[in-house]
DNA sequence: AAACTGATGATATATAGTATCATTAACAAT
DNA sequence: ATTGTTAATGATACTATATATCATCAGTTT
């Protein structure tokens, strides 16, 4: 992600948590900021350490799982179970509400796209939910995938 | 699940291995039968537990994956990465060539129910994947819901 | 300043999964 | 039946992922 757009997508980002009243400290600026910067998605770990030098030594898993669980709630990251990774929200900057995510997870890289599930798609999943008396609690579909670039490579 | 159907379903699972010439050991048939009994997917050290009674001891972690590996790649069971848990097909008993499986995951009991995407449903998830450039690997989809029992519970 | 609340640190531990090398069991062929 | 071969399992250690708990720090309010 380029510098130009990186900083107007945390300066909404920041905009978004003030209008909800909520801190966006300079260690979830960080953060958000190393996700937004990389091209796939990071374990929790992965991003420890890319933190590492911005937080002046260290900093422990905990605080790690902290700040990721903030951001999801404020809806600026994803939390891919499939992969146990974190991949940064596509739609930070637009204001459009976004329908419930798929997920397309390259099992090699960890690059991820985001796309909207067509409203047919969703019905047809839900329609076997349904009739299993279950309901959806998961708001995204997560599909393991390989990219064109390690297809090819 | 009954006792006669236990016994039926393993008794398929033993003739399968047979027909593709691999090894339906002790082992491997007292954790299908173990997921077989039980009410939802387990955690491999969960599994660890159930088993260790019939074992006669234990079983390091190490030789419970190895054997779910085997039973995941006879097709027998199916490993849940969403949930990291593990499964019985319930397509052992019957010929059925199964489609791309979709689990609906209780995230509260773990119970599993296991459906066919339809064509159509799929058809359209991969749209989104090709335009992506990307291809399906994982060939089942996993959904967190929420079961009719623990909703009401 | 005192008190409150949310954020972070520190420590320990739980949970999930794998690498590696040694040993045992099953089977085939003489 | 022994030997050789391969598959299966054991044992040990370790890596990776995630959480519980209590202490401390920072910002805000009064």
């Amino acid at each position: 992600m380029q510098k130009q757009k990186l900083n107007k997508t945390l300066q909404a980002a920041e905009n978004q948590c003030r209008l909800r009243g909520t801190r966006f400290t300079q260690k979830r600026k960080v953060v958000l900021s190393a996700l937004l910067q990389s091209d796939g998605a990071l374990t929790a770990y992965e991003l420890i350490d890319a933190c590492k030098a911005e937080f002046g030594g260290s900093l422990p898993p905990m605080s790690m799982y902290r700040i990721l669980e903030f951001l999801e709630e404020e809806g600026l990251i994803h939390r891919l179970k499939l992969a146990n990774r974190y991949v940064a929200c596509v739609h930070i900057n637009c204001d459009h509400k976004h329908a419930i995510p798929q997920f397309l997870i390259c099992g090699t890289c960890y690059r991820v796209v985001e796309k909207d599930v067509a409203r047919t798609t969703l019905g047809s999943l839900t329609k076997n939910i349904e009739s299993a008396g279950f309901s959806l609690v998961s708001n995204q579909i997560e599909l393991e995938c390989l990219c064109a670039n390690c297809a090819n490579g």
